[in-house]
DNA sequence: ACAGGACATACTGGATGCAATCAGTCCAGT
DNA sequence: ACTGGACTGATTGCATCCAGTATGTCCTGT
């Protein structure tokens, strides 16, 4: 799995457990709103309860978990409010993020981004098309430099995967094929060094994907503020 | 001061630590490169080390902190190109939020924004302006519903405060007049209801803030990329 | 039967203490 | 004089232990 870790700086053990907690998250391992018990993750990666909330407090930083004093931990769950808002979001930065990259793009990186949008299409397993999409995407954004705009472009990703992948568990293959397209035409835009269309069509992927996601209410919790 | 914190949710010790440190960072007393030794804080703060380290991995997710492992804890410093990239950021983010807040500014706000604004233009003091921008800018931010982007904004800003602090004790009379202009034409857009041209005076005045800045790299370390 | 309150349990929050790691210093060798 | 290496002090990382809080259950009273 591609870069799930916005910028993993120590080998210790909370940093382990953190890594180890958000890829179980983000893999759908745990849902959200499922309640997660200190001690059951410091025995599942062999260590005490201090590395454990350690790694929590960073998790929730990051918005993957939700912490209430003296009562526990929850995987995070966004209201659709939420998630339509974190991609309008990224609908305004990850165009300026593949401007950022855009210029670094070898010859290879396009080409391999036409074969992983070639084996998206082929996919017919849902955990596998998710890592393809995501690899894909970020494929496009391997900008040299700084990577605050990257790293924050992880985090919005990594908030609302849960949401991405019960959408992709029940949208129907004309919809796909949509999606599909848009990765070719992304391709094609970058192979041209067509900057300002690149830009045009990955905003309007994001937007796509809000506006479904918007028609599936039942995906999100029923109605509550949750988030405070 | 207003409105420092993300979100803070608990009123444990850890959170307290956080909030402390966060503010005193902020508000200049502790600088960008800074070390940062746990026991000091606990001391300050009425604590052991524990509720310390979890503060810190929170400030950390913040980008207010930087750790290394088995070696402590800095200020976190940002390079220009860094700092450049967080501007870039909110350029893009700060109009779609202005947006999203306008619909629920009444009148009253409107007026405090004019006095604001005002009161801004009138102030000698380096901190006290830097407080009252905040505050204006942040009074326009008030959306209803979910809070995620004025979080990740309150954020951004947090990351940059040293060095808008620094560019501010150097800008020129002739700067600043610019500057109060475009807070005065931003109520007055505001005031017309005028939301497109509201979020393009937030744009450019954030560029022209970045621009600025990028004029004077000697408020900014060395070279080091330091981050990673 | 139902509401209110006391108790028990489970879990979190925090303090102390110890092991491990890093940085800076001093000394020896070339 | 300068480089390389061992040593020491300081500081971090973690485990264990104890206190505090929330939740669920049971009992009592009406």
């Amino acid at each position: 799995m591609a870069e799930l870790t916005p910028a993993t700086r120590d080998g210790s053990a909370s940093a382990r457990i953190a890594e180890g907690l958000r890829r179980a998250i983000l893999s759908g391992e745990h849902r959200p709103g499922e309640r997660i018990v200190q001690e059951e993750l410091a025995e599942r990666y062999g260590g005490s309860r201090i590395p454990v909330r350690e790694a929590l407090r960073q998790l929730e930083s990051e918005g993957l978990v939700r912490l209430v004093a003296n009562t526990g931990a929850w995987v995070q769950s966004l209201t659709m409010a939420q998630c339509s808002e974190v991609y309008q979001t990224r609908e305004r930065l990850e165009p300026l993020l593949l401007r950022h990259s855009a210029e670094h793009l070898t010859d290879d990186v396009v080409h391999s981004l036409d074969e992983l949008a070639q084996k998206m299409e082929n996919s017919g397993d849902i955990e596998e098309f998710l890592e393809l999409d995501r690899e894909f995407h970020f494929a496009t954004y391997r900008a040299e430099g700084t990577y605050v705009l990257r790293d924050l472009v992880t985090r919005l990703w990594n908030t609302t995967q849960p949401y991405r992948r019960a959408y992709t568990s029940l949208v129907d293959s004309e919809h796909m094929r949509i999606f599909h397209d848009d990765h070719h035409m992304l391709v094609s835009a970058l192979r041209d060094g067509d900057l300002k269309l690149a830009e045009q069509i990955v905003a309007i992927h994001i937007r796509r994907t809000r506006v479904n996601l918007e028609r599936h209410p039942e995906i999100f919790p029923p109605t509550d503020p949750n988030h405070e």
